[in-house]
DNA sequence: CGTATCCTGACC
DNA sequence: GGTCAGGATACG
């Protein structure tokens, strides 16, 4: 269940399968997925040796030693499971990477949203993300240059990933919360004070979670979040009910109280 | 800018 | 049966 964090400890998961073996094969199992790769380039990726795996933002990215490129997205719901080739295929599988020596990571993602692309040596870019949320050079003034032209409430430029790389759903929600901005106050009209404040909020939202990669795959523990999925529940802060709208189709969870508009 | 869409599963 | 889900993108 992806967000940065996940994404983090995923692709430090896939690190640790993957690089220094050799590909066998990369195998599409449901369809969706298989619309977006063709069988031709899937075995152009057979036979490489894995050199490293990145994550910039929340994509995944092996390079491989022809200069290849293997990108992956799990959007909502994608996790790796790492096992072996003869193993039985975990539920929900989509895709997995087959090593010559007999790993396989399998690409869990009931929802089936997941991506996995194959590009040539050359041909792979993110050059539209912006800066990663987590970079600490992403100080007040670097946030209004990238707020100044949104003219539109700032939770849902949060999400932007050419605004910044990396912020999803909860965390954008957590990150207002911490800085004390209401959701729908306008991008471009945040002060510096409150800039400062919300690059802050965003690096503790993320640090927090980052801190404790264990927590996260508790679904259900109480204070993961302090605002995400509590509406109605007391604003750790002010004890006001927390509130829940939707803004571009997406869940905003906050404290009507103490933040500000 | 917001909305619809891709998918499946969990829950009411 | 309907609603919702931690993402991204095509479209109006």
């Amino acid at each position: 269940m992806p967000e940065l964090p996940e994404v983090d400890h995923a692709a430090g998961v896939l690190r640790t399968a993957a690089v220094g073996r050799t590909v066998r094969a990369v195998r599409l199992l449901h369809d969706a997925l298989k619309r977006r790769a063709t069988p031709a380039a899937l075995r152009r990726v057979r036979g490489r040796a894995v050199l490293g795996v990145h994550r910039r933002g929340k994509h995944q990215i092996l390079t491989l030693d022809g200069g290849e490129v293997l990108h992956v997205h799990f959007r909502m719901s994608g996790d790796w499971h790492v096992g072996r080739a003869e193993e039985e295929m975990p539920r929900h599988a989509r895709a997995a990477i087959v090593f010559t020596d007999g790993v396989r990571v399998a690409l869990v993602d009931p929802r089936a949203l997941s991506t996995v692309t194959v590009h040539r040596a050359g041909e792979f870019s993110l050059d539209d993300l912006g800066p990663e949320a987590t970079d600490p050079a992403l100080d007040a003034a670097a946030l209004a240059a990238r707020l100044a032209r949104r003219r539109g409430p700032i939770k849902p430029a949060l999400l932007d990933q050419r605004v910044l790389a990396g912020l999803g759903n909860i965390y954008a929600a957590e990150a207002l919360w911490f800085a004390r901005i209401s959701p729908t106050a306008r991008a471009s009209s945040l002060d510096a004070r409150r800039l400062r404040a919300l690059g802050k909020g965003i690096r503790t939202a993320l640090a927090r979670a980052q801190r404790d990669p264990a927590r996260y795959r508790e679904s259900s523990d109480i204070g993961r979040f302090e605002v995400y999925g509590r509406e109605d529940e007391p604003c750790r802060r002010c004890r006001t009910p927390i509130g829940r709208m939707v803004q571009a189709g997406r869940s905003t969870y906050f404290c009507p109280t103490c933040q500000e508009a």
